[in-house]
DNA sequence: CTGTATGCAAATCCTTTGCATGCCT
DNA sequence: AGGCATGCAAAGGATTTGCATACAG
């Protein structure tokens, strides 16, 4: 597993220790291939695992977020969204304000735009979020 | 203030009733031109008025969301931020991942785009978020 | 060993709500 | 009068933190 090795590596270099927790964690979230919020990810493993704790996923979401591994977003709905980041690119959503899907999408031409304005603003980026609230297809279909 | 008389006339049609706490915070936000938390809202009512509760205040903005005379954003520090609509265009966000400052700017690329690929996807626009984290020019300046 | 990381529970921050009362229309 | 709005305090949800203990390097 690439992905778990490179984070082994980055772990060293910053002096963070590698726990049991920590490992489970990780290996969790990379196996997942969607947005997560904490509290999701604590009761996926406390299911799988159960001797992780609540605090510990916090934290370590906390710590691979500032490692670079794992991106957070908010998508209006109070509480905080996670998604790892190795091997997806840069992408938008739209996030359908009936039945709370996110769908991704990507445009080289909205990330071209930013980083033209961020230009001219003197602006360095560093994160971009576009989030399209709207109705998905479907429930469009469903009536409404 | 013909902001004012817009509220005035849409809170008829919707039943809504205009209180005094209700008149003031109302042209409170629009005397506001930059982003505000509820707290914040609260805070400043408070020590012009003190006669408003926070949870009027919360009330309240919920009410002119719906109404559409304010926009909730979240600029990933936790709390809701809320701006009033009338008289400003759709526009985007840089937000300083240093100063926690947020620059506006629009882009009708950037818009255009959207809605074109939402348009591929059967995705019903209700509204773009677009915020760009980075470093501002002056921070940069500052150096770092 | 030494410094991180963990677990637990308490604490915090932001926001919402139940209920009795107040006040527009 | 009748119903929406308010205030208060309590409840709620998400996240953070203090502290003693455990464990990786």
């Amino acid at each position: 597993m690439k992905e778990y090795e490179i984070f082994k590596e980055i772990s060293h270099r910053q002096n963070k220790k590698i726990t049991k927790q920590r490992s489970i964690i990780v290996k969790k979230i990379f196996s997942l291939h969607k947005h997560f919020s904490a509290d999701e990810l604590f009761k996926m493993l406390k299911k799988e695992y159960s001797g992780i704790s609540r605090a510990t996923v916090y934290r370590t979401l906390k710590v691979l977020v500032d490692m670079g591994f794992v991106e957070e977003r908010e998508f209006g709905r109070g509480k905080k969204y996670y998604e790892h980041i190795i091997g997806h690119d840069t992408h938008s959503h739209f996030v359908c304000i009936r039945c709370g899907k996110i769908i991704e999408f990507k445009s080289e031409i909205i990330e071209q735009e930013i980083y033209k304005i961020a230009g001219e603003y003197g602006f360095e980026v560093d994160k971009i979020s576009t989030i399209v609230y709207g109705v998905c297809k479907e429930c469009r279909e469903k009536g409404g």
